[in-house]
DNA sequence: CACCCCCTCTTGATCGTTCCAACCGCGTGT
DNA sequence: ACACGCGGTTGGAACGATCAAGAGGGGGTG
């Protein structure tokens, strides 16, 4: 036996094997794997046996073929900008993949064609690599939500469809508002009075719902807005452009930003000007970064739950799965604000 | 027909369908997609028409049973260490997406118990569910690259067998030396002579591969080292240390490091003595991560040319798939150095 | 004209698993 | 004593693709 595998590659036991070693048929063994409460305890100990001797798993292609279903989650895997603070997905993936072990699913990347968006997921459709998709980049005005939903495939989205407040599918996201409302009640609470927003142009829809956490909190507390927000570009240019303006013609003493990327570019600012963060002037970023964590001082920011937000999805994948009618109910999560130099 | 699909999941056509749309054979279908020079031209355009009208994609469960290959490739994907710049594995998986798509591959993410390494791997192969392997933590003494060729399965390293020179399996890396020696070089030429190195402990293969290329350059330009190296955690506070003591009891005036969170590290430092990084003292970093390119200033830093490696473990994994035997050679690439403010 | 061969296409079997319906032994109710 | 239900098991048929081998027709050759 031993002579036969040294060369080549060891070929796995089937099924067969397992049901002739323990002296039962095949249908027996299929049983006692995925339906042990049919069997004799006696039996199914001793299939249990012979699947631990031979080392035995049920091949997945025969598996997929006749279930149909692969057990296989497909993401679209878009890389980081380079040049920017934004780092969620290393962190959201990891995320998912855990939680999709513990649902029994991997995690399948892909890559699309950046014109035609919906390429790489028609593809995995019609050849039923995956039993559905999670849907990530939702805020481009989501192309790809819409032509998922028309051709009935299964998906749930981390982020709201924000066109269309009752869309059919499941979604989880991270309420952006309420992050920067605790953000700029946080420097408010340091005393500022005069706090600006340095947020995204006013076509991001999750850029609008950052802006009315900072906006709300200030009419609530009876602060000034006017004069006191810039929508730019998400790059670290912009941000460090947007600061000096409003430094120059605003003078606040504290920034609330929609991204780390802009509260980096602000700190540029402040560093060409020789102001100290958090002692001059506050400065909160919204991601939780690498960079938040590593600048010298550090940067105050808003933290996305990632590890809960895959909880729900993955949560939301398996009830889609098991039950198609069944929507499941979107869960929006909130932030927290980690506090370091920049807005102790 | 329309009625038929109207509720209910779309049922996807399979080969048989095409083959009776066409008026052809299922086989003679699939020799069209898989061998087509076998086909005369007039029956490849019918079948090849009839493909397109369905929109037609082989099912992957049942070629995948039949032809005992998934065309899938796993890798365990391990979160980035939080407090740190090492954001690699996001480029680095990104590229891999890419050139599998190419090579008609996908990318399947894993985890593992982190007490067994090799827990993950044994369920993937045993159920046949991937085709080979990416290792990309070959620095952690490798257990799993031991393991995997133990057991012949396939896969393809992103790091150098540095315990077994001439292991039997491919690889691909990136020269850490020459990229460190290129950074010593730069800053020797802006007139440093007096330049410390910040490493990791000695226990790092890696680490010391690096710092041979500080001290190597350094001995060839006739320039001092004793006294002018520590070897630490990859942490920014130890960093921080080492850089403190460095300055009071060497009096470097540049600073080559062996990650961007060391260097962040001795920007802190800096940062914490008024210092300014770039005019009073040099800093080089490894990894051009995002916190080097977005912080203040600007971090010099050694960038690893992920999308090439990714290009030569691909590579290597085609040729293993298709030529067992055979032995794909392996790469060993060269960074470049992405200047900024702290070492212009 | 018969023979052979090559080119093109078709038929039957197979991969390893799960679903289906039938089967068997056994205890129970009538 | 016979039918019946029930837990446990059995062989056979699917899932949708590919592989192996064979069938049919046209053209060249002796």
């Amino acid at each position: 036996m031993a002579a036969t595998q040294r060369r080549g590659p060891v070929v796995p036991p089937t099924l067969a094997d397992v049901a002739e070693l323990a002296g039962v048929s095949r249908q027996t063994v299929s049983n006692a794997l995925n339906n042990p409460a049919l069997l004799r305890t006696d039996t199914l100990e001793r299939v249990q046996e012979a699947v631990a001797e031979l080392g035995y798993q049920p091949n997945r292609a025969a598996r997929n073929l006749r279930t149909r279903a692969s057990h296989l989650v497909g993401m679209r895997f878009a890389p980081a900008q380079e040049g920017t603070a934004n780092a969620l997905m290393e962190r959201f993936v990891h995320s998912l993949v855990e939680e999709c072990r513990a649902a029994g699913y991997h995690v399948l990347l892909f890559a699309a064609d950046h014109d035609d968006i919906t390429s790489g997921y028609d593809e995995l459709v019609r050849s039923t690599a995956v039993d559905a998709f999670v849907v990530t980049d939702t805020y481009l005005g989501n192309p790809q939500a819409a032509w998922l939903e028309q051709n009935r495939v299964p998906f749930v989205a981390f982020g709201r469809p924000w066109d269309d407040p009752d869309a059919g599918h499941p979604w989880a996201d991270v309420d952006g508002a309420a992050g920067v409302a605790m953000a700029t009640r946080h420097v408010i609470g340091r005393g500022h009075t005069r706090v600006a927003w340095v947020g995204w142009r006013k076509d991001s829809r999750i850029g609008e719902d950052r802006r009315s956490g900072w906006s709300a909190t200030m009419r609530e507390r009876g602060l000034p807005t006017t004069g006191l927000a810039a929508r730019v570009e998400d790059t670290i240019a912009s941000g460090k452009e947007a600061a000096a303006m409003l430094l120059d013609e605003a003078h606040p003493s504290a920034f609330v930003c929609a991204s780390d990327t802009l509260a980096m570019g602000v700190l540029h600012t402040l560093h060409d000007r020789g102001l100290v963060p958090g002692r001059d002037v506050a400065v909160v970023g919204f991601d939780d970064s690498q960079a938040a964590q590593v600048v010298p001082g550090g940067l105050t920011s808003v933290r996305q739950p990632l590890e809960e937000v895959a909880v729900e999805v993955v949560a939301a994948l398996q009830g889609m799965l098991a039950r198609p009618r069944l929507v499941h109910p979107p869960r929006l999560l909130t932030p927290s604000l980690v506090v370091r130099g920049s807005a102790p």
